[in-house]
DNA sequence: ATTCTGCATATTGTATACAATATACACATA
DNA sequence: TATGTGTATATTGTATACAATATGCAGAAT
């Protein structure tokens, strides 16, 4: 083995088994392959992960705090379940974040994270694969967001975006919406390309409502 | 013993250990017992409260997913610090929050809610306690924001004054900075006498931006 | 004197053992 | 049959034992 895998290796089992089964927990909700309502059983989660219960419990622990799972005391964990009241107050603060959010982005990108930002649009113009759709939504707004250094506002949104993720999945699968979506990624770009700070404020909500209308049909 | 009263402690102590521990850290740091940057032995921490390790390291971290406190694997568990940039950026995703949510409570408090408000404000006009007046504050603005059924932005909003919280004691000892303060408490809840939305949300980010000044004053 | 090396120690991370609670089912009772 | 009660069982909650890592200091090397 090269030395720099080896080392590579060694810093990425550094992590701790915690850490490793929240990330791993985490994909795993993010990803629908556990779904909202779904019990995680701890002695499964071990036995499929390798570990004990320890760090699955300190791991579900840190995932409770961040709203994925819900903890029944004596009852166990289950994957949360929102209402549709929940994720339209959900949804309406990351409006207000993300519209925020695109604001500083669009006013501050430089030429190169501009190309960067077109060559996503192009590819989810062009896209049919939900699964990378979704990767591709995440990148053309983490490509905007990343543009400007607010790591805390960056951190408070995804975690918004976090918890509607297990709901999101739906949506893009109902007809039109895909390329409505994109439709709204090309005004937001085209804002950032003229450094309108406003208008991919504004774009941003108009895409983020025609997105939540979609969510919460698909409810 | 009273019968209400045993059911009443049987019913608190159906709290699991990690619940009653993650509550009593929690209130350790928003009261600034535990201050930023300090160290949580875990030992000493089970040895205070009578428990072992293991809810203590659960209650650790759900703590650290609030962001109360910071944990280095391997080396311990501190009290999260903010540079003074990060406190910004909460502060600025705060202002956007209680903005919004001030303008939705004005809009929908009623008679009752409104007079409670007003006893708030009076005992908080003529307090000089800084435990007291900390108390006051969150009472006012609770009571605002419980005033319409936003749970999840309420949530949201109380975990972003948690983050704040450490930093905020310093502040109110600061000269001027108490009737500053409830001067603003107290246009803020004229506009709610008035249902007046616009108002007590211009009002809140005003009243905010003052206190933000203190605050980064103070650091 | 200063820097490096290696070991001792303290603390955290993980596994396992044990206790407490909730659930389900059998059985009794009306 | 329907309802209630008790007990067995499974799962979670907690304590303890053990492993791994980081830190500090003693002593060597320069």
């Amino acid at each position: 083995m090269a030395l720099a895998e080896q080392s590579l290796s060694t810093l990425n089992n550094l992590k701790t088994r915690e850490e490793m089964v929240a990330d791993a927990i985490r994909r795993a909700i993010l990803t629908g392959q556990f779904k909202p309502g779904e019990k995680l059983d701890q002695q499964d989660l071990a036995n499929n992960l390798g570990v004990s219960r320890s760090p699955i419990r300190e791991a579900l622990r840190t995932l409770a705090a961040e709203e994925l799972v819900t903890n029944f005391a004596h009852r166990g964990v289950v994957v949360t379940t929102r209402t549709r009241a929940e994720l339209e107050e959900l949804l309406f603060i990351r409006m207000m974040l993300e519209g925020a959010a695109a604001r500083r982005g669009a006013e501050s990108m430089n030429r190169a994270q501009i190309a960067v930002l077109e060559k996503i649009v192009l590819a989810g113009e062009t896209s049919n694969d939900t699964q990378e759709l979704l990767q591709l939504n995440n990148d053309f707004h983490n490509g905007i967001y990343e543009a400007f250094s607010q790591p805390v506002l960056i951190t408070h949104i995804q975690q918004l975006r976090n918890k509607i993720a297990p709901y999101n999945r739906v949506y893009l699968e109902l007809e039109g919406r895909k390329e409505e979506a994109w439709a709204g990624h090309r005004r937001i770009y085209e804002a950032c390309v003229e450094a309108d700070g406003s208008a991919a404020e504004a774009e941003t909500k108009l895409h983020l409502e025609q997105v939540f209308d979609g969510i919460l049909q698909a409810q």
